[in-house]
Order: structure tokens, then sequence, then C-alpha cells
DNA sequence: TCTGGGGTCCTAGGACCC
DNA sequence: TCTGGGGTCCTAGGACCC
């Protein structure tokens, strides 16, 4: 920390993630399994069933065969080593008698917006990271006399506390928070008293209480850049603050080498962001066995034109148009493969969608088999500021275009 | 029996225009 | 004739996040 700070005005920003969220949103409805292991994920088969005399027979995690991943499991499921995007077949050998419950997003759904407008009523300088973590801006909330290094922050602590309070008031679930000068900082100090935890820190607390983290906590080091930092000798965010800014760009490039030299002292200026319109709008689906584009051709055109009239129903209930549409495949090895291709006009409706997925997807190679197909709409624009005569409404004809044929 | 679905951002090459 | 910038758009892939 012997560099210069850059001159900008302190702030206070939070981070506040919800514990466990989808899990616990299903805690709610089902308080029976509360203190059980309990992992969400998979398709709709499993939902629980309730038997004549009232009690509810909930699906097990040894019972599921498929190809789902658990989207989050309780703090008792993850005591036996199971998490998030952990296989479920791979987590039935750990905690077989774990209950399995289905994700039911529009019960999310409701659920975030309950807690985002709890926390809005108290400080309304909000940014979206999801359906369960947000970013506040809290600089015009602090007192005066909080800002700077100066212990011990009663006054944003007390305004952290009425958010926990508030949250729980209005949704009955719990969540942490992280309170530091930037995002960076405030999201990782929100996950280490989790759950339920609060945690303030100033840039003074950097050497002792995010120097010892491993690096891969911070967002923006993924599961490569780990690999690579440790084949150097670094796993520690202070190793890596040790590291020289030169050296680091020579391995990482000179910009994400220049980003790592900043993160790892704790320096972020990015702003809370409160708008934002959506860049890309898709659907995809993995199917339940593999697919070949011959040999499946039938069944790949249903799922292929589907995902289509979904992705332009999706596009119109959130009102934009798009000029790029692409598809994404996945073969049976993992290997990722997209086509994309820009329109002379603006697309909203299923046909206009199934036609350049079409077209796309025919610049594809289709020998392997497939294991997941998307469909994907970039280049938005917000529908109604668009002239009628500019949005591609005709019929096209499904017989005749794409790959996979209807019949 | 490995490994979902919805996103963002960055890089890099080629086309095309001035 | 040859060499050469810069800027923008399009495309493909990949890392990363929730």
């Amino acid at each position: 920390m012997n560099e210069a700070e850059p001159k900008v005005p302190s702030r206070w920003i939070a981070h506040l993630d919800m514990d466990a969220f989808y899990a616990s949103v299903e805690l709610l409805r089902y308080p029976e399994l509360r203190g059980k292991p309990v992992v969400v994920g998979g398709r709709r088969a499993h939902a629980p069933k309730t038997l004549p005399d009232g009690s509810r027979r909930f699906a097990l995690l040894h019972d599921y065969a498929g190809r789902g991943v658990i989207t989050t499991a309780t703090y008792e499921a993850r005591a036996f080593g199971v998490h998030s995007g952990m296989g479920l077949m791979k987590a039935a050998a750990l905690a077989p008698d774990a209950a399995l419950l289905p994700a039911d997003f529009d019960q999310y759904r409701k659920y975030s917006k309950l807690f985002k407008a709890a926390v809005r009523a108290i400080a309304p300088q909000i940014e979206n990271r999801g359906i369960d973590e947000i970013y506040i801006d809290l600089t015009d909330l602090a007192p005066a006399d909080d800002m700077g290094d100066a212990e011990p922050h009663s006054g944003i602590r007390d305004i952290a506390m009425r958010i926990k309070s508030s949250v729980h008031k209005a949704t009955g679930l719990t969540c942490s928070i992280g309170v530091s000068p930037n995002k960076l900082l405030s999201k990782l100090c929100s996950e280490l008293e989790k759950p339920n935890g609060l945690t303030i820190i100033t840039m003074a607390d950097v050497p002792g209480r995010i120097w010892p983290l491993p690096a891969s906590k911070i967002n923006g080091i993924g599961p490569k850049a780990s690999e690579k930092l440790a084949s150097l000798g670094i796993k520690t965010i202070g190793e890596l603050a040790a590291g020289d800014e030169v050296w680091l760009k020579q391995n990482f490039g000179a910009n994400y080498g220049a980003w790592l030299h900043r993160v790892a002292h704790g320096r972020d200026e990015r702003p809370v962001v409160t708008h934002s319109e959506p860049k890309s709008i898709s659907r995809e689906t993995t199917f339940e066995r593999d697919l070949h584009a011959r040999h499946d051709r039938e069944e790949l055109g249903k799922l292929f034109t589907r995902l289509c009239e979904q992705l332009a129903s999706d596009l119109q209930r959130k009102g934009y148009a798009a000029k790029t549409i692409g598809v994404k495949l996945r073969f049976d090895d993992f290997r990722i493969v997209t086509r994309v291709l820009t329109a002379d006009t603006w697309i909203q409706d299923a046909a206009g969608i199934r036609h350049w997925a079409g077209r796309a997807l025919k610049k594809a190679p289709l020998e392997q088999k497939l294991r997941l197909l998307g469909v994907r709409a970039e280049n938005l624009c917000v529908a109604d500021a668009l002239p009628r005569e500019d949005v591609d409404q005709e019929q096209h004809d499904q017989l005749t275009l794409g790959l996979f044929k209807v019949p």
C-alpha cells in the first residue's frame, strides 16, 4: 500500500448477497425441511407430492437420474461437500438422502423483487447483479464523519443493519452484506461472515483481511487464471499483490496484468450502475440424450422451432427487436460452436428468428452428436422506438427454411 | 452415468471505407 | 505502383459470473 491512492472521493459501497437464496425460498414453502440437507436443481419431474393425510413426500437425491446440476444447496447439504454447479448424479453419491426440489424461477423472481424493493426504500442507488445479489451505493447516506479509515463506522453499520432487517421483514429471508470503499472489496467481504453476516472494511484492512484469501475469490479470476497463477507460485491475493506489475503484464497481457495488480491492492473505481439495457437474450436446452443432426432430424427440428418460439416470446414480452440471430451447439464431447448472422431487418417474431437461426445453423459443422442447442438474439433495440415497417413480420415458410425441417 | 441456463465482456482477424 | 494508416462492422471463440 505504498503507492499513492487515486484521487477519488471516498465511497461506501455495499454488496448484498441473499443466503442460499433458491433453497431458502423453498424452505419458506416447505418448513418441514428446515435443518435438513436440501438441494435445488434438475427439471420438473421430481416436484413434492402431497399425500392424503396432508403430509408431503419429497424426492431424494439418490432417486435422481439425468443430466441436471445443483442450482443451490442449503448449508446442511453443503456440509456433505455438494455445491452449486455440481452434477446431481455426483451429488447423489455424496448426499443420497438430501431432498431434491425442482427450481421454481417464478417464485425466486417474486422474492427477488420483494427484497430489492425493501432495500430500495432505504437506499435507492442499486445495481442488479442477478436474481439474488445487488450492489448498493451508500455514500450519500453515510454520516459525514464516517468517511475514511476512522473506526468504528457506527453510522454505516446502522444503515446496513436496517437494510438486513428490512429484507428479513419483507421476505423472511436472511442476507449477508459487505461494506467497503468499492465493489471489489465489498463483494469479497460479504462472503466473510456468511450466512446472515455483516462485514465492514476499509483500505487499511486490505493486508489483514483480504490478502490471506485465495486469489480465486476475486470476481474475474476464474479457473483458468487461478491455475496459471498457481503455476507461477501465486495462490493468495497477498502473493498477487507482491507480484511485480511489469512481470504480471508480461505473463497475462497488458490489460489483464494491470487489472490483476490493481485488484490485488484492493483498488476498484467502478461506479454502481443503476440502469442498463440487455445486450442479448437467449434460450438453450440440453437434451435428455445426445442427438444427431441426421438421425434425429425430426426431434431436433421440433426442439429448434420451440426454442425460436420461446425466444420470440421473450423478445416481445420484454419489448425488444434484434438484428443479429445466432445458434449455439454443444457437442457430445462438450466442445461449443457458435454461428451468428446479422439480418437486414429488425427481427421479433418466431418465423423470422427461425429463418435466420436456420441459416446460421447451416454454417455449423453437424457430423458430431449434439448435447445442447441454443438460439440467441443480439444487437437489440427497444421495439417501440422502431418504425413499424422496419420490423420484419413476414411469415417465412418454415417447411422450406432451415436445416431441421418441421413435419 | 461427470458437467444447466442465462448472461457480460474481451480478443482477434477480416472486410470495407476513407 | 506500392505502401499505409485509422475506424467501424461482422464473426468466432473463450473466460467468467450468477
